[in-house]
This record gives C-alpha cells, structure tokens and sequence, in this order.
DNA sequence: CTGATTTCGTAT
DNA sequence: ATACGAAATCAG
C-alpha cells in the first residue's frame, strides 16, 4: 500500500537498483510493454498467474486499472514464476516445446501427446506462434493488423503508440497515422482464434464448449414490417413483430425460454441492420432513443451510437452519458447542440436506480459511434449487460453539465471483441480522473442484485429481479404455430463450413488464399483484391502540353467500405500468421472429418444457409469444395511460406523480415 | 386515460 | 441537410 517505497528496475549493468545485487535470470521479470528487467525480489507485487507472468506489465508501464493488481499472496506464485522463468531460459527448447511446457505447467497435466503427435495437438499447434503479439507474447487480444500483415493485442498496439511509437513492432514499417489513432479490431481474426481454441476443446475429451457468435448469415427470415412501414419507410416504420416474449421492462440477457421462435435467446455477438430490428429482438427496444427505463424502476438496456461526443468506450468498461440538454423542439433530432444542463431525470434517473439495485444492464452498440475500436462495422450489436458502478455529474465538451455513468461488463458470454473462452470475472473498477471535478457523485451503497457468484463462477441474480409492471409480449402467446422457421438456425456447422463462413474471402467468397488485411480491417484474397483495382492506379499522371505536372493522388476505396487505401494498395502484404493458421485449421478439419466429405448435407434446407440460393446471387454457389481452393492456393504462396522460418521471439526484429 | 414531450434514426 | 412518424415516458 505505501507508496514511500520505490519502485526500481535493473539498471544498465544488470543489477537492480534497489537492493543494487544483479538477480539471476530466473529471479528477473521482464516488462511486456518496455522490455525493461526488474528484479523479481525486489518488486512491491509479483505476478500472481502464468498468464500474467507473461504479460507483466512493469509498475513504471501499468497504467491500466483494468488489468487485475499483482498482488502477492503465498508462495506458491512465486514458484510458479520461477518454474515459468526456468522453462524460458532452457536454451535447450525451441519456442513450441516452451510453449507447451508453459501450458503443462499451468493446466497441472502432460499432454498425452507429447505434443507432436497427430491426434489432438494443443491450441499452440494449431494457432502457431508465429500469430502471437510480440508485445505481450500472447494471442493477440482483440486483435488489430497493421497494413505490413503483423498482428497485435489492441492494447499493446496503444500502449505502443502512446509511447510515440509509429513504426511495426515487428518489421519497422510505417504505421499509418489512421491506424495509429484509429485502430480497428480484425475480426477474422477474433474468429480464427477462437476456432482454434474450440477445435481443440472439442478434440479432447471434455464437453464441446458451444459458442454463440451469430453471424449475420444465421439470421432469422427479415423482420416483419407492416404495410404502412412499406409506403412511408423504414424511418417511418411501425416496428413489426417482437420475436422474444419478455416484458419490456425486462432486466438482464434475454434466455432461451423467451425466444419461443429460435429457443435459444440473445447471444452476445448477435447483430441487426438497424435500431428496428434489434427492437423486434428486444436487446433494446427504443428505436430512436438511447436509453431504455422509468424513471422509478430502473434502465433496461442503452445503445452507444456516438450521439454524445462525451462518450469513452474501452470495451469492458465505457463511460455514457445521459439523455438530455438539447432543444428538440420542432420534432428536431439531430441537434447536437447543447443549450441546458443534464439532471438525473427521466431517463437518466433510470439509470441510476439501476445503478444503485446493482441491475444488468443490456448494451448495444451502433456502427454509428465512429470513436470507438469497439463499434461494430455496420448495424447495431448486442454486447452483452454491463453494470453501471457509479454516476455523477460534469461539465461536459459542450460546456452545460452531462450526467456521466461507470459501465463495466458483468457477462457470462465473452465479449464480442476477445477470444476468451469464458465471460468477465469481477474486476476492479478503473480510476476515473474526471471523478475530481464531478458534483452529484453517487455510488452503489447496497449490494448489488446481479453479482458475480463465486462457487458456480457464474454473474446470477443474488435476489429476485424487481417484478415486472409491464405485460409480457403478446408477440407468441396466441400462436402456437411457430415450429416451422429458424429451427436451422441452431443446426451445429461443420469445421469446414464454418471456414467457408468465416475466412471467406469478402470479394470470391471462398477460404481465403494469401489473405491480405486492410487498415480498416477487412480480409481478401490478395488476388481477388489486387483484381479489384486492375486498371486503377494509385497516383494519376498528369500531362498538359508536353508537360508533366505535380502527379495527384487517386481515392481507391477498401472493397467493402468507404476508407481510403490507396497507401495500403501500394506495399501489398499478406498476414502471413493469418494464413498459416487458416492452413492449419483446415489440415484439422480434413483429419476430423475426413469420412464425412459432402454427406452431412442431408438436404433439407442447406442451401438456404448461406444466402446462397438467393435469386441474384444464383452462380456463386457453384460450390467450389473450399477444400480444393486452399490447396489450389498453396503452391502460389510457397516462395512467399518459405520465408516463414524461425520465430521471432522479441519484439526487436531486424529489418530482415520481409 | 389523454396528450404533450422526448428520443444516441432513417430515407428522401 | 432535411423532413419526417413511431414508441415510450411522464405529467395531469
């Protein structure tokens, strides 16, 4: 706790600079973000799990409130740190057989495998370390992609940028400044490792984890519009049907046993057009409004959509901003200027009850709020519940006071932009430096109603949710006819089809060959995206008489939305880590279902699956057996796949790679 | 129950 | 940029 003791790394000649004797390897702990060496002894809290061994943050670089405090407990992360720090200095290993002894050691078994072998092969082999993030030597955690094709946890890409950073920690390319300040989550990526991570719980013994991330391919048949939607448009739009049956004052995820149609609820990752669908699936039911709630009952569930420049989303935690403080006279609704003060009224009262109970609240996010990495790219995505910590008032941008609320995610799923395996675990609340100047400050007194239960490791209702006042939907109480759609919906893929799904290539919409990420994001074939612009060149000659004038710039714009990558276009670089693991995932795929091959197409409704059989888009689904097309690909890549070679294990490369 | 007010949308 | 109707809340 006292702060009078100062915390020191090792110093140039390797001896620590507090207690001045120069610790052996095993007893140094090296910073993830500055590289710098800290003698283990000497430091105020070590790191507790292997995880954070391996991403230690130095006291001098963690900044991050979110990440769990390094607190010593016993003995026993001590030696846990020592054997970690053994396994990494025996010179004797290479990189994968650290990896999987690092793995031993955590998970307390031996693979049967050894490793190597052909039956199941550990996530490692799968996901080669080649994908890790230099910085923290992980997968990467919500992943970002520079135009150079090298992957980075989100986090440590900023934290590098803050130190002024604007060069590849991994090849010393140029970072472009728009992906410096706006960083966006490649979310193939997200999907390629969490792949990984399932195709190896389900090749071990244990239950298959099922995860629920839809796809806007697995949605449900149009929503429902009525006829005078029709002639007025969708701005105009009676809703049309609510397919769950909760009330509208419904706290919490919304569960299998209210969605009669699909039987399986909400799931975090889920995603709709626009405000009128996630309505008619009850994640947020104001379709223009941010806030849902009264005033003396609490706040259901907000949606971020950038309507207030206040806003500050770090994902696991954002700060929101009430409803209120402008002119809407006139029916206006895009005036954005404030004239008043916010109070906690209305909508934001609501959200302060919810608050005090401790109730879940249900997030959305818009593709409308463009300051965020966490915004979904287009439509409107359900994130799960947050819980509101604590709320208090200040001045805002504008210069009027805003209501100002502490979300941080209390969700049994993980969140759409991690790879987790599980949903959130308690965690302590970030420092809010804004608080010093805020009035009204309130906070939860009592404890809260949803909470995190220790034995079942789960987020429950400590007590009874508050009663509903409102009727449940009518939506499927009359029909009992609604057997017949969306039973497909929950059909379980096989690996093969869920590659077609999720590495397709955005453009031939097969597995990807040589994938190339743009700064935006978006995954291609390189070809597919080369062919894209044959004709088009970058830079426009210009001429008048004889003359050559200053040459300008063209605009070419990524194939599935509006950025400009004309920079990206000129220095072309395949995510060679990317490609590697959707190579691998597919070698698994063969040996898992080899016998299968075209059977388990038992007809019926495949070829609705992906949208294929649609009328305009009849010839794609020719049904070119993916399988075919990666191994068609390969030999293309192999003068570009010998280059692979060796890991490279810091994140000091020289200029060499590539 | 009515009507006024509010609302981080959407198509023209 | 502008012009809207729907849906919910809240006051009376």
């Amino acid at each position: 706790m006292a702060h009078d003791s100062i915390q020191l790394p090792c110093g140039g000649d390797g001896a620590c600079m507090r207690c001045k004797v120069t610790p052996p390897t095993e007893e140094t702990l090296t910073c993830s973000i500055c590289a710098a060496p800290w003698h283990v002894g000497c430091l105020a809290s070590k790191p507790e799990t292997l995880a954070s061994t391996l991403q230690w943050h130095c006291p001098d670089c963690s900044g991050d409130p979110l990440l769990p405090p390094s607190v010593a407990t016993d003995g026993s992360s001590s030696e846990l740190f020592v054997a970690i720090k053994a396994i990494e200095a025996d010179e004797s290993l290479t990189e994968k057989e650290k990896a999987r002894k690092r793995q031993e050691l955590v998970s307390g078994r031996v693979e049967e495998d050894g490793g190597n072998g052909k039956g199941e092969s550990s996530v490692l082999d799968v996901l080669d370390e080649s994908l890790n993030c230099s910085f923290c030597m992980q997968l990467p955690d919500r992943p970002v992609t520079t135009p150079c094709g090298h992957n980075f946890c989100l986090k440590c890409f900023q934290k590098w940028i803050g130190q002024g950073k604007r060069t590849c920690a991994k090849c010393r390319s140029t970072v472009p400044p728009k992906m410096a300040s706006q960083p966006r989550i490649n979310s193939t990526l997200v999907s390629v490792i969490r792949m990984a991570k399932l195709s190896k719980s389900n090749a071990a013994a244990g239950p298959p984890k099922v995860f629920h991330f839809i796809h806007n391919q697995d949605r449900p048949d149009k929503a429902f519009t009525t006829e005078r939607a029709q002639k007025a448009g969708k701005a105009n739009a009676a809703s049309g049907k609510i397919f769950v049956t909760v009330p509208p004052d419904h706290f919490g995820p919304i569960t299998a046993e209210n969605d009669p149609d699909r039987n399986q609820g909400v799931l975090v990752g889920e995603c709709w057009e626009d405000r009128l669908e996630c309505r008619q699936w009850g994640a947020h039911l104001p379709h223009v409004a941010g806030i849902a709630g009264q005033s003396n009952y609490g706040a259901q569930s907000v949606a971020l959509s950038g309507g207030y420049e206040d806003d500050e989303d770090h994902g696991e935690w954002f700060l929101y901003t009430g409803s209120g403080g402008r002119d809407l006279s006139g029916n206006k609704r895009t005036n954005k200027e404030q004239s008043f003060d916010q109070k906690f009224e209305k909508m934001n009262e609501a959200l302060r009850v919810s608050c005090k109970k401790g109730y879940p609240v249900r997030v959305v996010r818009s593709h409308k709020e463009k300051r965020s990495s966490y915004a979904p790219e287009k439509g409107v995505r359900y994130d799960g519940v947050y819980r509101i910590e604590k709320c208090w008032r200040k001045v805002g941008i504008q210069g009027f006071k805003v209501c100002r609320y502490l979300f941080v995610r209390c969700d049994n799923e993980p969140a759409p932009w991690t790879s987790d395996e599980h949903g959130d675990r308690p965690r302590p609340l970030p420092a809010i430096s804004e608080l010093k100047k805020a009035t009204d400050i309130f906070e939860r007194k009592e404890s809260p109603l949803w909470d995190f239960d220790e034995e079942g490791s789960r987020w429950k209702w400590k007590k009874a949710p508050p009663p509903s006042k409102k009727p449940a939907n009518a939506a499927d109480l009359e029909e009992g006819k609604r057997t017949r759609k969306a039973i497909r919906h929950s059909r379980k893929l096989s690996t093969r089809e869920r590659l077609l799904k999720e590495f397709g290539c955005l453009i031939c919409q097969q597995v990807m060959s040589l994938p190339v990420t743009t700064p935006c994001a978006h995954n291609f074939c390189k070809s597919c995206f080369e062919a894209a612009f044959t004709g088009k060149t970058a830079i426009r000659e210009r001429n008048k008489g004889g003359r050559t004038l200053r040459s300008q710039k063209n605009i070419l714009n990524c194939p599935s939305c509006p950025t400009d990558i004309s920079d990206f276009l000129q220095d072309l670089q395949v995510n060679r880590e990317l490609m590697d693991v959707i190579e691998s995932l597919k070698q698994k795929s063969e040996e898992n279902e080899e016998p299968a091959e075209e059977e388990p197409m038992n007809g019926l409704e495949e070829s609705t699956d992906l949208g294929s059989s649609d009328e305009k888009t009849g010839k794609k689904t020719e049904n070119v057996d993916p399988k075919d097309d990666l191994e068609n690909a390969l030999p293309n890549c192999e003068e570009e796949r010998t280059s692979k070679r060796r890991k490279v294990d810091t994140a000091q490369v020289g200029d060499d790679d590539l």
